[in-house]
DNA sequence: AAGTTTACTTTGACTAATCAAAATGATTCT
DNA sequence: AGAATCATTTTGATTAGTCAAAGTAAACTT
């Protein structure tokens, strides 16, 4: 009996290849979906995903192997992850059925836009397909959540808009807030305190760069002060002329 | 050192009291709930358990000590296990939540009555409070679900009429069905297609112990032919004179 | 170049939930 | 009463997911 097979055996022990798939996984796939997209696709670092997991670093580590095995994301050690094609498809499949939940949450349920986000976190790991396309058919196909952020279709596809946000908008001009990137309960009630909710039309009065404040028209309301970093997370979109 | 701190220091070691309250807990405690109601609330035996669960009997043994020292179950070893009333109060909450989403997903997205109880065995473990109330205020308060099982109240009260079956009704008068004790897809296949569904009129016509058959004519189609033990499982009702 | 800091990985331990199989207790049948 | 049977409990392992703490690599100081 040789010393390569018996590494052989110890290789293949490491139980490659096993399949994965729990509302932890679902999670961690989400997370460097997002966090990948916010840095137009590099790759992620340990330290980052176990920050957005708020996990302890070696929990991440230990996460990402077993992600690796299964063909989910690719791992590069003292580097960083990335997700494979099939890790990216699983992650819009739940990012759908987040965003779908949350519409469903506000329109059907009339709950408020500020919290569907929390409730959409656990949801989106229980609802099956049937339930989902029910969901879908009701809001009549929707490709946006009460947020604004953009609703993948059935096979996985985003159509995302590259779009200005309140911190470098053009001033003076009309202006429709299209999406909010924040979720945090909080800052979504100071959202919509201050009028600045997805579809309200603003207006940029004047930036103080040295302050790093921006002045906001609300119309339907009256102004706002943000910082620079709040404001950054408001997504604009120009307001249609006519028809 | 006596032998008696010394056994006292290994028995407070068991970690008496931890709270514990997740999915599996709630179903051990949901089924036990069932088992107490279809006995006339008696013990449930750990075999009996372990079945309905779906887990080796060794498994229900540990898992009742768990339930038993976070004070949901009274255990008895070698004779079996009881709600307490914390534990009754869990399950009744378990059973709100699936008997609201059951209907929920009838009444509002459509969803076929046969197949609700597979998506609400899961969905039961993650309906928040808020979502649970506008569901219940969407709905109108129901107090039965679409198989006609009753649903508890916030407050964890059921009112559960006793009512009679098919397989002990009296023959030839109009009753209505009421309830549908089998949660079976292919049952509720078979009693949609005979028109065996909650709030239909039927009419035993005749029983023949002999044969162990119940001969029922089922108003709005023809006449269906039940084995005792299938005919057990409709509860029927009398037909409610004027007004 | 050596030391310090920071990021990452490894190791060992833990909890919840489970199974397999051995040990024990209770019941029933001669 | 003794044997056989059946239910139950115990013991030892396993898996997923986690943390704490120790070890290692890489990247910045001076």
């Amino acid at each position: 009996m040789s010393n390569t097979t018996l590494s052989t055996i110890f290789a293949s022990g490491k139980k490659k290849g096993r399949r994965l798939h729990s509302s932890t996984v679902e999670n961690y796939v989400k997370q460097l979906y997002l966090e990948e997209k916010s840095t137009n696709g590099q790759m992620v670092s340990m330290g980052r995903l176990a920050t957005v997991m708020n996990v302890v670093p070696g929990t991440a580590t230990s996460m990402v192997k077993a992600l690796s095995d299964s063909g989910l994301v690719e791992y590069e050690p003292r580097t960083g992850v990335r997700l494979t094609n099939n890790g990216r498809h699983l992650a819009l499949h739940v990012l759908r059925r987040h965003r779908l939940v949350e519409s469903f949450l506000v329109e059907v349920l009339g709950l408020d836009w500020t919290v569907v986000h929390e409730e959409a976190e656990t949801l989106e790991h229980v609802i099956s397909d049937r339930v989902l396309e029910r969901i879908d058919a009701i809001l009549g196909h929707p490709t946006a959540d009460p947020h604004g952020d953009p609703i993948p279709n059935p096979k996985g596809h985003v159509h995302e808009p590259r779009r200005q946000s309140l911190a470098d908008c053009p001033t003076g001009v009309t202006m429709k807030i299209a999406r909010v990137l924040d979720q945090a309960v909080g800052f979504l009630q100071f959202a919509e305190k201050s009028g600045l909710i997805p579809g309200a039309l603003i207006t940029v009065e004047s930036r103080e760069p040295a302050a790093e404040a921006v002045w906001v028209r609300v119309h339907a309301k009256s102004s706002v002060s943000l910082g620079v970093v709040a404001a950054a997370r408001f997504l604009v979109e120009p307001v249609g002329r006519g028809k």
